[in-house]
DNA sequence: GCCAAACTATTAACATGTTAAGTAATATTG
DNA sequence: CAATATTACTTAACATGTTAATAGTTTGGC
């Protein structure tokens, strides 16, 4: 009998919460990250973004805010600070003076490419704790619930 | 050639990154409980932890920090606003002055049962639109994960 | 072209995340 | 039992999460 209360709708146990078993496993997951991510001296959602531009040219901010999973006042904030510590630059679009384009510049993308090495290491030693195809089938069970939440039946 | 860099070790796909796709997956569900958790005045935080006294007694402030994922400086701060509130009660336990022992009071327990209910249609339409017996295998991975994380091969 | 509406980014205010330092109580050791 | 180490919690400082409000641009009707 869950329902201690008597209102007739029984408290859900609290080890079937969803969003606090994926926020264990995700903290799981960043204590193998963390040491790095402090010897190089940035915090984990700097290095989102710097990881997001990466890959090439330059990005708006609204973009970035959605690729890096960040609401834009955060991403505001941690862009004035990446700016300040030379690791990106922004410049306004020319085409809508609105918008922001940001890029890494050299000394962002030379930081990027030291620290890669020891996060591939511990996405090894992760693949090896938990097995290389469940944490594929993971990748797949998430982005499917992300899209089966974010696109209702309509 | 994902290596544009020449240093040797090639940069792993964004898209493949653990920590953000648990996080967004973990937003996409946070999405449905933000609202009522806003109606009812509590953050996120402040219902894990109500949520976590409710089953039963006293619980210790370390014991307490666990079960909700918090770390105890953010726990701290939590419980004095909630305190504050009513929700909540702390004493110093018997045994041993450092520890404190905390308890959710009438009005807090009052909070929970009433937004309970809003919860669970929640939990319901996450069911609905991703599948009872997906969720349950995902529940599963996740705390499988977390256990192989946790423990190394020592 | 003018004005209201919509859009983009930022700032503000409060709450939490994270690490380090501090404080008080208890446990250990010599 | 006194000096020391350890433990539990709190405080402090800086960075981010979250929501609301603001400021500068652009767009659409008219």
């Amino acid at each position: 009998m869950k329902d201690r209360n008597g209102a007739g709708v029984p408290m859900r146990d609290f080890s079937r919460s969803l969003p606090m078993a994926l926020l264990r496993a995700r903290e799981a997951v960043m204590e193998r990250f963390r040491p790095s991510l402090r010897d190089f001296g940035v915090t984990e959602q700097q290095w989102r973004v710097l990881r997001a531009l990466y890959d090439g040219g330059e990005v708006e901010t609204g973009t970035l805010a959605r690729l890096c999973c960040l609401l834009t006042p955060s991403l505001s904030r941690i862009l004035k600070h990446l700016e300040a510590t030379g690791l990106v630059a922004r410049r306004p679009a020319p085409s809508d003076q609105r918008r922001t384009l940001v890029a890494v510049t050299p000394a962002g993308r030379a930081l990027l490419e030291r620290r890669a090495p020891f996060s591939e290491a511990q996405y090894r030693a992760i693949e090896e704790a938990f097995g290389r195809e469940r944490i594929a089938a993971l990748y797949e069970t998430l982005e499917d619930l992300h899209n089966a939440l974010q696109n209702p039946k309509s």
